[in-house]
DNA sequence: GTCACTATTTATAACTC
DNA sequence: TGAGTTATAAATAGTGA
C-alpha cells in the first residue's frame, strides 16, 4: 500500500512475494496485538505455508496461551453445533444424557418407596407426628394415587354390577401396598 | 491511528471500546485476507470475547476451512495436540465418574430401600413364598447387617458391664427397622 | 536475502448524523 | 446505537545499498 496501489492478487515474483509476507504478517501480527490490548479480547492468529515443513507462526507467542484460545473456541464451535443440530448429538453427550436420565428416574423411583416405606411404617405403629413436614406432601399424594386407584375399581365394578343386571356386587379386597 | 495518536491500553469507554473493536476486527480480517491471496500461504484468525457467549468471529469464515487449518497446526504441534487430549479427556471423564458415582449410591440407597419394605411387607404378612429369589440374597443379607449391627451392640454392653464391674446388663430394645 | 528509506496507500480516531 | 466522513497515523510497495 504505497507507490502503488496494490492489485488483490498472487504475487508471481518470489522474491517480492516473500518480502511483501514478511512484511504483512508482521503488521498482521501487531494489529491482533494492540486488538488485543485496546478491546481486551481474545484473539488468536495462525499462518503457516502448507508448502513447507516450516513451524507455523502463531500469535499470541505463549503457546499455552493461543492453546486455550483454541480449545475454547472449538468447545464454543461444538457448542453452537450441537444446539444447531440437536439430532446430532455427540457420543459422550448421548452417554451422559442416557445416565442423567436413568438417574432421574431412579430418584423419583426412590421418592416413591420411601412413601411406600413410610405407610408401611405408619402401619407398624409410627406416630404420623414423627413424619417430617418435607415428606406430608409426598405422602399424601401418594395415599391420595392409592384412594384414586380405589376409586377407579370402584367404578369399574359398578359398571360390571350394571351390565350384569341386577346381580350384587363382588366383595371387594383392599390390599395394603 | 488518525486524528491523534493511539496510545496503546485498554480503551474503558465501552462506546469507544466496541467501535474501536468492530472496526479493528473488521481490518484485521481484511488484512488476513489479503495475505492469504497476495502469498498464498494458510492463516486463521479466532477472535472472541471472552466475557460473553458471542460465537467467536473466526477467518476464513469457512468453518471447513478454519478446522483444517487449526487442525494442521495441532498436527504440527505434537506436544499441544497431545496435552489437549489428556486435558479434555480427564475434564469429560471427570465429569461422568461424578456422575456414575451419584448413580452408584443412588441404586444402592434403592436397593436397600427395597429391602426395608420387603421386611415391613413381610411383618404386615405377605408370605415368604411370594418373595422373589432374586430378592432372597440382599435380604438376607440385609437381616444379617441387622443382625451383625445388634450383635455389635450387645458387645458394646457386655464391655460396659464388665467396667462397670458386676451391674447386670441393662434390658436391650430390638427396634423394627 | 535484508535493511533502510520514502511516496503513497490504507486504516482508523474523532467526529457527525 | 451504528453507519458515514474526514483528518491524520500507520502500513507498506518500490527502491537502492
Amino acid at each position: 500500500m504505497a507507490r502503488k496501489k496494490t492489485k488483490l492478487a498472487y504475487i508471481e515474483n518470489p522474491t517480492t512475494r516473500r518480502t511483501t509476507c514478511r512484511k504483512r504478517v508482521k503488521g498482521l501480527l501487531k494489529k491482533a496485538g494492540e486488538l488485543k490490548i485496546l478491546c481486551d479480547i481474545d484473539v488468536c492468529v495462525i499462518i503457516y505455508n502448507s508448502k513447507n515443513d516450516q513451524i507455523p507462526v502463531v500469535w499470541p507467542s505463549s503457546e499455552a496461551e493461543a492453546k486455550r484460545i483454541i480449545s475454547e473456541y472449538q468447545l464454543r464451535s461444538e457448542f453452537y453445533q450441537s444446539q444447531r443440530k440437536v439430532d446430532q448429538k455427540s457420543y459422550v453427550q448421548q452417554y451422559v444424557n442416557k445416565v442423567i436420565e436413568k438417574l432421574t428416574k431412579l430418584q423419583r423411583k426412590n421418592r416413591e418407596m420411601e412413601m411406600k416405606n413410610l405407610i408401611g411404617q405408619l402401619f407398624l405403629g409410627k406416630a404420623i407426628e414423627e413424619v417430617q413436614p418435607f415428606d406430608i406432601v409426598d405422602l399424601l399424594s401418594a395415599i391420595d394415587d392409592k384412594l384414586k386407584m380405589v376409586d377407579h375399581q370402584i367404578n369399574v365394578l359398578k359398571e360390571v354390577q350394571k351390565v350384569d343386571d341386577g346381580v350384587g356386587p363382588s366383595q371387594i379386597h383392599y390390599m395394603i401396598p
